[in-house]
RNA sequence: GGUGGGGUGGCCGAGUGGUGAGGCAGCGGCCUGCAAAGCCGUCUACGCGGGUUCGAAUCCCGUCUCCACCUCCA
């Protein structure tokens, strides 16, 4: 089985063919660390892990890179009473709990931009070499790569050279084109010591794109499989990266590869219009569970809108993913009570969507297909059938990193969930004897008890659940 | 001006030629002490105008419209 992903630089779905059989690089934009993770870089980073495991699942051994760009020029204008350093590792740290809470696997490695500047001058040399990157012409320590001097410049966007706009990353009077971006940036005067470092060129610090190039290569070698990151940075950051490696002489990534953006309520996130949704606002309205079934439901490439409820998020698309994958939950639940569930692979439906560059909503269709199966035969008595398809939907959710009992999603487990399980249990069974004496005004006293403490009770045929609403 | 992506039923969201994915919400039924859950059934679709075809959401032409990117961005 072939597993095909859309390149986004030839504009067509290909079959993936690693570089070497059976195993698979790839590197992922992460973030730069100026300020707080917000949906969008969850998203990302799902998207991501999701098809990280599918390749996984699919027998490939992947290694998978996402780098930490720690040092920039945002980073250091928003450390105004911290060292820019200390802005960077807070906001990694920021980082590293919003992927854990949504179950994001760690990476294979997580490379810090500030660890690799020898490899930076590697190849800044080597393209000034080449004839496709200059100091600047003002006498600084900028060096610029230069964009008419690699013809190939704008393939990634399809873009010529004459039809854009002037890069505003440094002063032009430096550079011999308006469009050609900064390889390093001197040191400015304003600029804290600790934010620069020596070079063949003059005391500086990296140009954004950069550090990408030089930490792929780095890690992945001179051509790895698969480039990723958000829809945001195909241009300049992805162009520039691929001019940069192509320019250098080699090969780079065979396939890009681009996340669709998150939109709140119909309009760009952004902080301009100041509704950003944060990854800290995310998982205190919703399980986090729910919110990577909210963020891998929809196709990767395609935007989410996120609708709230005038601004509350419970109220809007993210309550209609609690109902959603809440189904799941309890149809699991309520197998497992009648017996232990098969190891099962997934279904050929799922496989087949999944190899289809990762469609996970022909996917989660499946999952919900056999949800309705698993519930149906339980109400038909047909305990195998039930277990059989329970176990199917088990392995489609370890798959999509969704299966509730996996640990990452209880980080909180403790010696006060028990004493509450065993407060809650107690008083159920009171409301068993009542309920079998008929006494459903205690019965009912005691559901709206639990009720009004947060505790929902419910009925089944033989059994009566709880869970904390 | 340039480069891309969309417009599907009350809402979300799949679907590139052939008995209308899936979810949320609604309605009817079964089940239930009541409720909830679950199951069964059910109502709303393909922006607009042409064309090709036995047959089009899907292909072609035209048209309207929304969005993103074009050097801050996941």
């Amino acid at each position: 089985m072939t597993v095909r992903i859309y390149d986004s630089k030839q504009q067509a779905i290909v079959d993936l063919q690693p570089r070497r059989p059976g195993e698979v690089s790839m590197y992922v934009c992460g973030p730069t660390v100026q300020s707080s993770p917000h949906i969008g870089h969850v998203r990302s980073a799902v998207a991501y892990d999701v098809w990280r495991r599918w390749l996984e699942h699919r027998g490939h051994r992947v290694t998978f890179v996402r780098n930490v760009t720690d040092i920039d020029d945002k980073v250091l204008v928003n450390a105004v009473d911290e060292p820019w350093w200390a802005l960077a590792y807070r906001i990694e740290l920021e980082f590293s709990a919003a992927y854990r809470a949504v179950g994001v696997a760690a990476p294979t490695y997580e490379p810090r931009a500030t660890a690799s500047v020898p490899e930076m001058h590697a190849l800044i040399a080597e393209l000034i070499e080449r004839g496709h990157a200059y100091p600047a012409l003002d006498g600084s320590a900028d060096v610029y790569f230069d964009v008419r001097s690699w013809p190939e410049y704008g393939a990634l966007t399809r873009q010529s050279i004459d039809k854009m706009e002037p890069a505003a990353d440094a002063d032009p009077r430096g550079k011999r084109d308006p469009r050609d971006f900064a390889l390093w940036k001197a040191q400015k005067a304003e600029e804290p010591a600790s934010a620069s470092w020596d070079s063949p060129w003059g005391r500086g610090r990296p140009g954004w794109h950069i550090e990408c190039s030089a930490m792929s290569r780095r890690y992945l070698g001179d051509a790895f499989d698969i480039h990723g990151g958000g829809l945001d940075l195909r241009f300049p950051h992805h162009e520039n990266e691929l001019a940069q490696s192509t320019a250098a002489g080699l090969p780079f990534a065979s396939v890009w590869s681009h996340n669709g953006l998150v939109h709140v309520d119909g309009e760009k996130m952004s902080k301009s219009l100041g509704n950003s949704i944060f990854a800290a606002d995310l998982v205190e309205a919703v399980r986090p569970i729910v919110v990577r079934y909210f963020l891998l439901a929809p196709h990767y490439r395609s935007t989410i809108d996120l609708r709230t409820a005038g601004g509350d998020l419970e109220g809007g698309s993210l309550g209609e993913a609690e109902a959603a994958f809440g189904r799941i939950e309890s149809m699991l639940e309520r197998v497992a009570r009648v017996g232990a569930l098969p190891q099962s692979d997934v279904p050929e439906a799922f496989g087949a969507a999944m190899d289809d560059d990762l469609s996970t909503p022909q996917a989660v269709a499946v999952l919900h297909e056999s949800t309705r199966a698993a519930n149906a035969a339980l109400d038909a008595g047909e305990t195998d059938a039930a277990l059989a398809r329970a176990g199917e939907v088990r392995a489609m959710l370890r798959v999509l990193g969704l299966d509730p009992a996996d640990e990452v999603w209880h980080p909180g487990t403790s010696a006060a969930t028990g004493a509450l399980s065993s407060l809650v249990e107690s008083l159920l069974a009171e409301r068993r004897e009542a309920r079998a004496k008929k006494d459903f005004a205690a019965s009912d006293r005691i559901r709206d008890a639990l009720a009004a403490a947060g505790i929902a009770v419910e009925d089944g045929k033989d059994t009566t659940t709880w869970s904390i609403s």
